[in-house]
DNA sequence: TAAATCTTGACTGTAGACAATATGTATTTT
DNA sequence: AAAATACATATTGTCTACAGTCAAGATTTA
């Protein structure tokens, strides 16, 4: 093992990556690369070539002669990921059941172990990140190069979506919260079994778990919505 | 307009793209920073921060203090990408047909006509450019950014597979070529009409088109293949 | 007082030089 | 003679310093 584990950049990637999905880097949000390359201990260049990455992978993007900016989430971007999700992670799943190896799925199960850690200590970050990485693994069991990209991105907004929309509170949704992480064992005992059509079909299951707790904030039971965000509003930092 | 009309470096970045899809630099190629920064007129930072975009976009693949090299292709990479592609092409071409805008649709018939004229020509690497082009735009109308960064690489490496199996001489092929710019044509009249179903069904036949060309190849009509390409073969260039 | 222009400042973009790591070759030792 | 180690070279990774560009604020004029 390394004296520091890994180097200063990747750390600074993962840090950006863990700020961007918990909402500690809010959506819309520009960041100032001297400011960023200080935190860090790294230089500029090093750092721009971060951001390059992570512009890559969807965390932000870049703007000519305006620096970074955290991918802001609009009504649009929303739709758009009602529509992708349950195609993309039913695929994901299917492949998933179809190719997972051994040792990805002891990697699951640890993972698993984590996030009802994460769920009992109460913590929203932990507990969203636990989730994330949960599914991120599916996503590599599946081990399909065109199919992962966009899968990475529903999952960074998901997760963002995720904190959002969270309320330790309300006991409906703490029970829900339940219900998601029973349905991650059987995704374990499915993929585990190879059996890939009930490992899609859960994959929609889970998601219209999901679907409906967001929709409950977007459509609360009875009360009328405090506007501002409703369709037609502007995006949280106009761009360009 | 600006007296080069765009950047050092984004000519750099397009030329990369054009030479990746071409061919010109082929998979598994690995690529010098200095000679690149040379040929381009660039410095390394920026040169390193180009690279880094297209490792993002899926052209290139970066290796610690090893450098960037072209993304290789697999026997594990096509058969990644017969499960992926047909259902990515039909979902946004669906999501096309449902938003397209009039600019678009202009944008796209431009294309297809310059798609044409390289057809002509016989030049297989404009003609192959062209019909990513065109297919690049139907993802543009979609304007689903969760599902265009899978289509982007689907379209990367099924340029490559065009180039790689184009053959001027086949008579059958030349005829499978004219029916794949009959098929443009139809997307779009269909897109045009906003016929989301018919658009879609039209995305998996050409597909199949598509297919039944690169498996004439791989499966030739009567002859016995010389091996040393089938499966279990190891790849292009082995990494770490 | 309001609007338009100019100036100033802050941040992004780039270049050139330096440090670190990996590979390949040559030499030495068994 | 063969294998292992050490050195040299080439290439990647990083830093400091400078140039360019955009935006906001202040000043001037109508």
């Amino acid at each position: 093992m390394d004296t520091d584990s890994r180097s200063k950049k990747t750390q600074c990637i993962e840090d950006l990556r863990r700020r961007v999905l918990t909402e500690a880097l809010e959506p819309g949000v520009y960041l100032d690369e001297t400011e960023l390359s200080e935190i860090y201990g790294i230089s500029r260049p090093p750092l721009r070539e971060v951001l390059r990455q992570l512009a890559g992978e969807g965390y932000v993007v870049l703007h000519e002669n305006r620096g970074a900016q955290v991918a802001p989430m609009t009504h649009k971007t929303m739709r758009n990921f009602f529509v992708a999700a349950p195609m993309i992670y039913a695929a994901t799943t299917r492949l998933a059941a179809e190719h997972a190896t051994p040792a990805q799925i002891v990697k699951l199960k640890e993972c698993q172990w984590a996030f009802r850690q994460a769920i009992k200590s109460g913590d929203a970050a932990e507990r969203a990140l636990g989730n994330e990485r949960f599914h991120s693994i599916i996503g590599d069991m599946a081990d399909n190069e065109y199919l992962t990209p966009s899968l990475r991105r529903l999952l960074i907004d998901h997760t963002r979506i995720g904190m959002t929309f969270y309320n330790p509170r309300k006991l409906a949704l703490a029970q829900q919260r339940e219900l998601a992480a029973d349905q991650h064992d059987q995704f374990i005992d499915l993929i585990e079994a190879g059996d890939a059509d009930a490992a899609a079909a859960l994959a929609v299951a889970h998601w219209e778990l999901s679907r409906a707790q967001i929709e409950s904030f977007v459509t609360p039971e009875s009360m009328t919505i405090p506007l501002g965000r409703a369709p037609g509003a502007t995006e949280t930092r106009g761009a360009s």
